[in-house]
DNA sequence: AGGTTAGATGAAGAAAGCTTCAGTTCGGCG
DNA sequence: CGCCGAACTGAAGCTTTCTTCATCTAACCT
């Protein structure tokens, strides 16, 4: 039985940082090897890649044991699921962060609007990400990304159907446009070496791209 | 105790050496072989999926031995590797075909013809390029697929080139989004599982899609 | 201070599958 | 018919890395 006290009687050598409430130093200690875990576990997937990432060595790069990674993930694969859970949630989170925040706006303000913060999000670290997704089909990653996907998925139908200008398609459909061109494009620049300035005329062609589409949905006639 | 000499590990798929066949079909028998072997792969894939996948079931299906299997194919890798070579040309050399036979169309000819003729490749065996692609990263098929990239890219942009509207849009450009939203929506239909029913609608979606897009193109001003 | 437990350690066990190679069979050719 | 190399066979070897668990340590509570 675990008591969730939070008082420290006695801080013997527990120098800095007295003013911060700290949580109890029994959580501290497996809450801080927790993350350092996942974040050794990138790290060492950069470094080495994943072919030659063993438990060992991400425990090591942790700072810890690796009888002490196996205290809080079943296995190999559950390490690497919970780090590409939490990259894909970084990603669905500013995906749904945005559309909440153009709701009401024009189609064109969301396309810009929603493939820049894509990109963004998905080009701050590329490494990271190209990484991830190598790992992804040897950990049965699909269902996580498809998890996500379906969250952003519904975040942009939600954002779609605010628009100014009546959008005269299944959103659902047109949703699936837009993630399947932005995921595709992105992609592409990821895992191809485009040059670092070439970049910004493709962003600003993804979102002319995007644009077009559904500016060209909301002219057209209704389909049944 | 080892000599620390030239020691040659054969060891599990290490190798990042030769992937060519090791032997070229003197006999009939062989070249058979070669081929069945291929046809193999993709069998044992389907039915056990890529983890229990092992180079003995392979031959096995095939039926042959293992040791035959490695005559012709310097590790396992190379082995899945032939296998996606095969499947990336078939559906590079679909691409270049319709972009031969819709020279001198228009955009929306063009638009449609090319996304009609890359879903019909891929959606024709969904199956398998999904499994496919689960192998890819396991076997540096990064490179494999780039290579087809490149050939499909010099096709669409050579098609885009003969347009009767000029497209008022880089070529390279436009042609990496093209790329980029069959690709990213392909994926998705063959990763989320879409009732036969809907599908018909998303292909002629995507259709819209780009066309609205090649148009959009060749009815902006000239950007520099 | 002493008891109790969450947390950490890391050597050793176990499994699994790729790859080899010594020996056999097959097919063509003189 | 008999030779020779091409093609085939498949049991055994070899290595790696995951995972366990008996033991130790530090933190907390009374």
């Amino acid at each position: 039985m675990k008591k969730a006290s939070v008082r420290r009687s006695h801080l013997h050598q527990t120098s800095h940082a007295a003013l911060e409430p700290r949580k109890s130093p029994v959580q501290a200690r497996s809450a801080a090897s927790v993350d350092a875990l996942l974040e050794a576990t990138i790290q060492v997937l950069l470094r080495v890649g994943k072919e030659r990432l063993t438990t060992t060595k991400v425990a090591s790069r942790a700072g810890v044991s690796v009888g002490t990674l196996y205290q809080y993930f079943p296995n190999k694969r559950g390490l690497l699921q919970a780090a590409l859970r939490r990259h894909m949630e970084e990603v669905a989170g500013a995906v749904e962060s945005v559309c909440r925040n153009q709701q009401g706006n024009t189609l064109a303000g969301m396309a810009t609007a929603l493939v820049g913060a894509f990109l963004d999000v998905k080009m701050r670290d590329m490494k990271t990400s190209v990484a991830l997704y190598s790992v992804s089909s040897d950990v049965d990653g699909a269902k996580i990304v498809q998890r996500m996907s379906e969250r952003m998925h519904r975040a942009i139908v939600a954002m779609l159907a605010t628009s100014r200008e009546p959008l005269k398609a299944d959103p659902q459909v047109a949703a699936t446009m837009l993630q399947g061109a932005m995921a595709g494009v992105s992609r592409r620049l990821l895992e191809s070496d485009v040059p670092e300035n070439e970049l910004d005329s493709l962003r600003r062609e993804l979102m002319f791209f995007v644009c077009a589409y559904l500016e060209a949905c909301a002219a057209r006639t209704l389909i049944s």
